[in-house]
DNA sequence: CGCTATTATTTGATGACTCAACTACCATAG
DNA sequence: CTATGGTAGTTGAGTCATCAAATAATAGCG
């Protein structure tokens, strides 16, 4: 993670929990998520989210909607520029995961140890898809 | 590794790496290390380091000796506190890891996992031995 | 010996997170 | 309608780490 996290703040100017949360965002309907369940996502407290989504916003890479059935609610929407920047970020992080795990174990070590992390409690984060040839929604 | 913090905390008032610390003092030699070997055990720096054991002397689960051949050199020494201390915390975290890990995977299993994780770059972390029937340095 | 580079450690500033407290809103039961 | 309780989000204070810079000592080379 730490070398991820490198990588993407050098190449990028992303932490790894902005790139987690375009990448969520880009995969929910409509780009949009809100804050509350993208923090759950994230494993954050909303507090966290408030400040993280604070920087993306100043850059353009989300914006805010607020929701016309319940005032409590603002969602956090990614703008197009963070669909672009995504683009050039999950190829960073597709081929730092491929260096520091995909290069290191077989397809089918890789599937066996995604396995055994999965029979763990919170192990649903191991993402194998983007350790080998995988392009973590790089649509 | 959350919720080992948690448990650590709130049974021990200690910190994953409070409790790592002690570990790795009780097993060295004379219970000693120098503070920057103690940084790489840890994957932290030297001024992460200074300020952790800032808070161990506090509380006297540590202490200081100056090394007699290097005057840069001062070495973190585990007290009896400590050690008494690290005997306790044990019994938690190696409860928490077969909570975590050793109920969810047969011996097969976590060795299998063991393997392969140590397989990837910095992956000589993970300590199967704690979390089964293993009593991680409780002597 | 004297200079330079390297090593061990501490300090100050900063960043990213948490928690607790607060605001605002919604839902429901009387 | 109104009081009660739960939910979404923000804010302020504190924690724990980092980096960059400063200090002090050592090592080795001329």
């Amino acid at each position: 993670m730490r070398a991820v996290e490198a990588r993407l703040r050098a190449e990028h100017r992303l932490s790894a929990n902005d790139f987690e949360t375009l990448l969520h965002l880009s995969r929910a309907e409509h780009g949009a998520m809100r804050r509350i369940d993208l923090a759950e996502r994230l494993r954050l407290t909303p507090s966290g989210v408030t400040r993280l989504l604070d920087g993306l916003e100043e850059v353009g890479l989300t914006g805010r909607r607020d929701c016309p059935a319940d005032a409590r609610v603002t969602y956090s929407v990614i703008t197009a520029r963070g669909r672009k920047m995504l683009r050039l970020a999950s190829c960073t992080h597709a081929a730092v995961c491929e260096e520091l795990i995909g290069s290191h174990l077989s397809p089918t070590e890789l599937e066996e140890l995604s396995d055994l992390l999965g029979r763990l409690p919170g192990g649903d984060d191991f993402d194998a898809e983007c350790c080998s040839a995988g392009t973590a929604a790089t649509g």
